[in-house]
Order: C-alpha cells, then structure tokens, then sequence
RNA sequence: CGCGGGGUGGAGCAGCACGGUAGCUCGUUGGGCUCAUAACCCAAAGGUCGCAGGUUCAAAUCCUGCCCCCGCAACCA
C-alpha cells in the first residue's frame, strides 16, 4: 500500500444517468480535468477516474419504460456520456461502469468483508407504515403515535436489511477530522457535516434492498440487493483492481489524493466512505473538494424554467477552450457560481479575443514586419521595461503554483490573466513601431521581441491545464512545437530555439463575438427542447398519461366553492390554508399555491374543489379536498368559474 | 428558534481567520497609440462596505441585535 510518491490520483463522482446531464456534470469534470492536467504536466504519474452508476431502481424503471433492459439501456447512456466527455477532452486514464464484472466482483468482496467482521448485520428495517399514505416512519417521527402526514393509525412493519453500523465508527472519523485539517475543503463542510450527522448521533445505514433487483446481489443472500453507497463509492478502489487477481494499480495509487465531489454529496464522501474504507482496514483519501453548483440568475436550472445549459451548447458554438476556460475562470471552485449569456460572451470577448488572443496577433504580425518572422534570440540590448516583464511573470509562477495546489481555478486563472495584461502593456510601454524607425534601437527592438514570444509561449505553458488547443494553437503560431511548452521550460531561458520563425499570417484564435448576436443565441437555445443529442436517451420524457374512461372520470367528484378564509401556513413557504363554503359543508383545504397567490387574493373566489379526495394532513392541518389550478412558468392559476354557478354545483 | 451561503461605487465579484491605504473585471467620461481581432495602454468620476448599537486611538474587517436576498431541507392532495 505503499503510494509511490509521485502519484496522483483524482477521480470525480460516478454519474447516475437520470437525465440531469447539464453543464454542472461538465463542470465537475473540467474541473478535475484541469488538476489531472496540471499534475501530469508537473510530472506525476497521474491516474484520473470518472465513470457512471449505473444500479438502483430508477434505472430498472426507466429500461422498462423504454422497453429496453437494464444493462441495454444503461450501455447506451455510458456510451453517449463518453462522447461528450470526448468532446471535452476530458483526460480521463479510467472509466468504471458500476454493472461491469470488475467492479461487481469487488463489491461482493467488500461486502463479504463487512460481513466478516460484523460490521454488517442483517436485521429489520422496522418503522411504522401508514397503508393510505404510502409511507415509512420512524419511531421518532410518529408525534401522537399516529401518521404524521394524516393522522390515522398506523402499522408496524418489518422489512429485511442489512445495515452497517455506523456508530462504531463515529468517534474515529472525528479524531481523523481533527488530525486533517485539510480532508475536507471547502471548510464550512466539514462543520456541517460534524452539527448535522456525527454529532446528533450516526444511524446505522441500510445497505441492501428487497424491493427491486437491478444491483449486485447479497453474497450468499440473492433476495437482497446491495443499496446505493456500497456500491457507488466502492467503485474508487474497484476501478483500481482492490481485492482482484492484480492489485498493481491499487498499491500505486491509493489512497486516492483527492475525490472530487459536488457539495449534495459530501455527507456520502465524508461520512460514509471513510467509515467503509476503516472497516476495511484501508488508509482514506487524502481531500474530498466539494464545489458548489452552477446557477442560473432566476434559480436552479430546470427544463420548465428555460434555463438548461449544456456543454453541447456552448462547445458546438464557441469551442471547447472558451467553454472550459468560462467554467473555470467565472466560477470560484467551492462555492456557487451564477452562468449567464452575458457573463459568457462577455469573458470570451475580453479575456480571450481582446487579451490574449490579440496579443499573440499583433505580435505575431510585428515579427513578420520586424524581423522577417524569425524570433530574435534572447541575447540584445534589453529595454528599461523588460525586468518589469519578467518579475511579473516569476511571481505568476509562485501564485500559480499555490492557488493550483488549492484547486482554486479562477484564481489561478485570474492571477495569469495579470501576465497577459502586463504583456499587452509591455507593448505600449516600449513601443516596437518607434523603435523600428532607427536602425541603432534594432537590438532594442529584438529584445521586446524575444520577450513578447517568450511571455506568449509561458502563458501557453500555463494554459494547458485549462485549455486542450490554444496552448498548441499558440505554439504553433509561434513556430514552437509542444516540446517547447514543458513546466521545466519555464525556468530554461534558452526556450526558444535560435531560429525559430513564427507563422506568416496569423490567425485569431479566438474570434470575437457580436455580443447582442450571441447572446440572444444562448438564451435562445436555453429556451428550446433540450438539445444534447448524444444524450437523448437520458432526456426522452414521454408524458404519458394513459387513457382513462368516463366512469373512472366521473369517480372524481368535482364542485364549485367560494374560499370564505385563507392564511399561510407557519414554516410552509408553498402552503396556504382556505376555509371553501362548498355549499352543503364547509371544508378546509390545504393547497401548495403560496408562491403564487397572497392569502387575500384568494377569499372570495370561486374555484373548483376535488371534494372526494382523501383527507390528509400537511404540515399539521387537516385538508379535506383539492383546489384545481394550472402551472405555467412554475407559477399557478386557480381554475376559478362563473358568479352563476351555486356553491355545490357539480363540475363535470 | 431546521441547516448553510450572502448583502462592498451602475453590474458582477475580491478583501474580513493576523483590525489601520477599500482591490479586480465590465460599464461611463477624458486622453494616448497604431503593431493588432474598432482590439491595446493611461487617467478620471463614482462607494455612509444592508441597518442599529458596542469594543478600540482606529472596523468592511471583532462583538450584539435587527432587516433583506439566495440555496438545501420541509412542503405542492
């Protein structure tokens, strides 16, 4: 188990194909991308790990809704998820399918192991079922000893499971806590993790179902399936060959150096998977990096609200390296970032048509014009300017270095914007076109020459974690090769080879974009049916809603109704309670429309009430029916009628 | 009192763990330059750092209370 010192292994969550194929999926991975990247260039021996779930109940439901079975269904999904990760040049050295052998047979080890050393037991699931209700309760969520949700008795129920006992373990996960500050970043996770789970107590979780079968079976117990986290995280030491015939790439390159993760799965990463990696007497990773989750200006994403973004989207348009540059630069790794048309056209115009790509054009056209195209050799007479230049790009280095170490992406990117900026001043500060004029200033002028290629080919360099073409665009523009963008090159001032002559006629690498143009395009294509071709397996929702006949329509009793009172419900921001006249009895009924209507837009109005509907209790209050209401935009409106119907009135 | 994040010039953000010049990108205004993708460079205007108290010689930064926004959870019969 002895890591060789200069591996690195970085691996991102395993995806569930369950139609959520976003930009945020893309950001994960780009993001580990860049630090797989960075690690290579440094000289690790990298190994970089993505991969899908691909078990669980969802999956085995939604195979059969499209006819398909489960391993077909999901063999399409893995499929389409590699071409986009191709499409982002994602550099991954390993992609682990949770439904391929390698991995089944690892589980069923583990499992086995936990087994063995009793951290797993088989006992009951024992709760208290509310049969109209449909759900599960625990001891502690029965107030009166009847269903919280409607307040009828419920039944004890018990159910086979096997759990494994957390408890165990809770004091060693706080010590390791303590003893690595920096396990878990960003930190306020961490502290949430210690209030909300550890401290009230860890429960014992229940690791095999009955209820479904599309999953790896209980060893030696084919009636359980083993349940979502046992084998979801299993799968960063099964990609690795744990516990199979050849271990080599497990002793190399566990524990992992960093499992990066989205911030709505740290509790699985930070709590779970240790537990499980101590049970198995294994060391733990050494950083789990939760990120935040992209935005949209008005909320979450969602396909009702028009605001899907894509990674198709925007690479199909504007190229790979604008997208991963955008992802990388616009949002602090750590915390929640906001996307917007705008913001995206607006730093690929600034950032990499005006600076970068324009300082590599125009110097690429003054060496033409200057020097016949070849770059002159370091050796001139330098500019008082040129000291300047090159302590800022020494200091680049430094906090590059640093912020990379930390994953902090946009920094990085930010701070190396400084030397493109610098480099576009330098320019103006030593005026190439004046020196040009007198014969005496040409070695002057060779020596802004040589250090406006070199500070190109430097942020080249610095540009391969993050970007897959420009930095090769760029070296080839100047005449170099991608020999000549090593990490160590940065520090060898013979860089750039005597000689060497750059392209004739550049072209800009990036174009710049018509901002109105563009960005009515992206709100434009955000606004239709989802795109992601490749991924339309994932996004096929057929609403299918199946044929019903008059006499199950008329089991539905429908009557008009005035709402007589109406108040929000405390600490239920969808919730308001109305008091309905219906004319024979008054009703009180509970209805989910706070986010569209005020309490006192609503008395007086005349809607039409379910009035056969099954009573339940929400939040408390007992709700004895159901307001009929239409959803636009996430927003409702009440199905009200005419003054001329009675209270009562039947609706059909 | 469910959990968490945040309120800083017109917009978006940094600064706050180690109090003392409020920094960056964009926008605005003026200027410079012409090598370049009407790009680049310089300068100026513009901020009671959510509100109210407190600690201190000194607070955006520390303490207390309050207001507002945004996620999650709860919740749409």
């Amino acid at each position: 188990m002895d890591t060789q010192q200069n591996s690195f292994y970085i691996t991102t969550p395993i995806y569930y194909p369950s139609g959520k194929f976003h930009i945020g999926t893309a950001y994960t991975t780009v993001a580990s991308d860049a630090m797989a990247r960075y690690k290579r260039l440094r000289g690790f021996d990298v190994r970089f790990l993505t991969g899908m779930d691909e078990h669980g109940q969802k999956i085995q439901e939604k195979a059969q809704e499209a006819g398909k079975d489960p391993q077909t269904y999901v063999n399409e999904i893995a499929e389409a998820a590699k071409k986009v990760w191709e499409l982002m040049d994602i550099s991954y050295d390993d992609f682990i399918r949770t439904t391929e052998q390698r991995h089944q047979e690892g589980v069923e080890k583990i499992f086995q192991l936990f087994l063995d050393n009793g951290d797993i037991y088989k006992g009951e699931y024992e709760g208290w079922y509310c049969t109209p209700c449909e759900s599960y309760f625990t001891e502690k969520q029965l107030e009166t000893g009847s269903c919280p949700d409607c307040g009828r008795a419920v039944n004890k129920v018990k159910e086979e499971s096997y759990f494994f006992n957390m408890k165990k373990y809770a004091d060693r996960l706080l010590k390791y806590y303590e003893d690595h500050v920096e396990f878990i970043e960003p930190e306020s996770r961490k502290n949430e993790m210690i209030n909300n789970f550890i401290k009230p107590g860890l429960e014992d979780l229940s690791v095999s179902r009955t209820s479904f079968d599309w999953g790896i079976r209980v060893p030696g117990d084919a009636k359980h399936v083993i349940y979502v986290w046992v084998d979801a995280l299993s799968n960063y030491i099964t990609a690795l060959g744990y516990k199979s015939n050849d271990e080599s790439l497990f002793n190399k390159y566990w524990p992992a150096d960093v499992h990066v993760v989205g911030k709505d799965i740290v509790r699985f990463h930070t709590i779970y998977w240790p537990i499980f990696l101590m049970a198995l007497d294994l060391p733990l990773p050494k950083k789990i990096f939760a990120h935040g989750f992209i935005m949209m200006k008005d909320g979450k994403m969602s396909k009702s609200k028009g605001n899907v973004v894509t990674p198709e989207l925007l690479v199909d348009r504007y190229g790979l390296d604008a997208t991963r540059y955008f992802l990388l630069r616009e949002l602090p790794f750590g915390a929640d970032g906001v996307f917007s048309p705008e913001a995206f056209v607006e730093r690929t115009n600034f950032d990499l048509a005006n600076d970068l790509g324009n300082l590599l054009n125009r110097t690429v056209s003054m060496m033409n014009k200057y020097f016949d195209g070849v770059i002159p050799t370091e050796n001139n007479e330098p500019t008082e300017f040129d000291a300047t230049l090159q302590a800022h790009a020494t200091e680049v280095k430094d906090k590059y270095e640093n912020n990379m170490e930390k994953m902090q992406f946009s920094i990085v990117l930010s701070d190396l914007w400084s030397l493109v900026s610098r480099t576009n001043k330098y320019i103006d500060e030593t005026q190439p076109w004046v020196l040009a004029k007198e014969e005496s200033d040409k070695p002057k002028l060779g020596s802004v020459m040589w250090n406006l290629a070199e500070s190109l080919r430097q942020i080249a360099v610095y540009l391969q974690p993050f970007m897959t073409n420009a930095p090769k665009q760029i070296a080839e523009q100047l005449g170099l090769s991608a020999n000549d963008l090593t990490w160590e090159s940065l520090t060898n001032s013979s860089s750039i080879a005597t000689g060497t002559k750059v392209i004739e006629k550049g072209v800009p690498i990036f174009p710049r974009l018509e901002v109105e143009v563009e960005v009515a395009y992206i709100q434009e294509e955000m606004r239709g049916p989802v795109q992601a071709v490749e991924l339309e397996v994932i996004e096929e929702e057929v609403p299918e809603v199946p044929e019903i006949t008059i006499d199950e329509f008329l089991n539905v009793d429908l009557r008009v109704a005035t709402v007589t009172a109406c108040e929000a419900i405390p600490k239920a921001d969808k919730l308001l309670k109305l008091q309905v006249d219906l004319g024979y009895e008054q009703r009180q009924v509970v209805s989910g429309i706070a986010k569209s209507y005020k309490p006192e837009e609503l008395v007086g109005q005349k809607v039409i009430v379910v009035a056969n509907l099954k009573p339940v209790k929400l939040r408390g209050e007992l709700s004895q029916g159901m307001i009929l209401a239409g959803e636009k935009d996430g927003y409702l409106t009440l199905a009200t009628v005419d003054e001329k119907l009675e209270n009562g009135a039947k609706v059909k």
